[in-house]
DNA sequence: CGTGTAAGGAATTCTGACACG
DNA sequence: CGTGTAAGGAATTCTGACACG
């Protein structure tokens, strides 16, 4: 499941997502897709789980920058409060 | 592997056959991708494998008409002769 | 910050046809 | 029969930007 073979249209019907928001991730550096020699993204069955991860976690409160690396271990649910 | 996710670009590079080749097969009625609602074809890892198979036999002498239904159980392999 | 959208261009795919042996 | 190719059109995707809260 780690091959890149889905357009974005793909993964949008897949995950329920918009296109925006998957580009978006990508923008993060939390997902990864390849791309053709013309420049369209390729997804694997391992992205759409990964992107479904990550919308979940924004759900939850988190942002972005929290997700990064190992984003899904160790983790403590922030609802509110930024720090700052 | 059942999902039909891949563009026929997909297709082609992991297969190694031409465009031509995989939409000919289609269209003998030995694979049956979906389409968008724009019309673009929608492969799965299963049709894949199955167009790799059907070129195989396609190699081996067989003719696409005799590849329908079942067909890659209990055939004779034939190098020449078409009968008639 | 995370997402929507309109804009224009580019990559990809589609069909039907002619060609070959 | 199985496959190549040039042709024109259509669907899909891309980027960069403006908008909102």
């Amino acid at each position: 499941m780690e091959e890149k073979v889905m357009n974005i249209g793909v993964v949008r019907e897949l995950t329920g997502l918009s296109e925006r928001q998957i580009r978006y991730y990508e923008e993060r550096k939390l997902i990864f897709p390849e791309r053709t020699k013309g420049g369209v993204r390729k997804y694997s069955f391992e992205d759409v789980k990964r992107i479904q991860e990550i919308h979940q976690k924004l759900q939850d409160g988190f942002r972005t920058l929290e997700l990064k690396k190992k984003p899904f271990v160790g983790q403590q649910v922030r609802l509110s409060g930024n720090g700052g």
